[in-house]
DNA sequence: TTGATTAATCGTAATATTGCGATATATAAG
DNA sequence: CTTATATATCGCAATATTACGATTAATCAA
């Protein structure tokens, strides 16, 4: 890469390109939708869910986790991961600011 | 990279991702935000606003352009950008289905 | 036609992401 | 202690992204 002038930008954006990197991948996106599914709390189910091997999917998870679109918890030899919406409802407010914004009549 | 079996995720997945990843980089929400306070249609004002070449902004617009999150229309020798919201709808509704199936009391 | 303006694209270099096997760590069971 | 199971991390290789200067292309004004 370049270099990118993270001091430029404003902590709102990037605090949204963040979070909107962390869902910008399959994987990710996946492990989401399958804890949305399961009610309970599944761990390395993911994995056999998914089509990659166990490293892959731990470092997807430590990035979720991080970022905290997911929290974890370690219960005897595995871990429980389930949703955490802590930045979820940010991002609903800016794609409705957006949505709120978009001209209907405009570089049609 | 290792290789991404992208074959292996459903469409909805791969179309939400493609969507989060375009997101995912502090410039291109600048310009999303940028369209969303200026109402009339601006173009090369992008330029101005961000701190990048010229070469990258035009990059930005148009991978933002090919996913379908902006539209812009040639006018003269310049070109004028708004927004699009064909698949913001779609994130909002993402998200809100994940808010609603974040367990409260899990992992904490 | 010539020159100015605007925006897209090319080519290249720097950096980030992704994936996997191998290994490390940690808990539980025997 | 030893073994099995579950997960995280390391190290590397492959690939993708990003940025910029330089160039190209297109339009407008004179």
């Amino acid at each position: 890469m370049g270099i990118t002038k993270i001091e430029s930008y404003s902590n709102q954006t990037l605090e949204l390109a963040t979070v909107f990197k962390a869902l910008g991948h399959p994987a990710r996106i996946a492990i989401l939708e399958y804890l949305a599914k399961e009610k309970k709390c599944i761990c390395g189910d993911i994995v056999t869910e998914l089509p990659l091997s166990q490293a892959s999917v731990s470092r997807h998870l430590q990035e979720l986790k991080n970022i905290g679109l997911i929290k974890g918890s370690v219960s005897g030899t595995s871990v429980c991961y389930c949703l955490d919406d802590q930045h979820l409802s940010l991002i609903e407010q800016f794609t409705k600011h957006l949505i709120s914004q978009t001209p209907s009549n405009c570089c049609s």
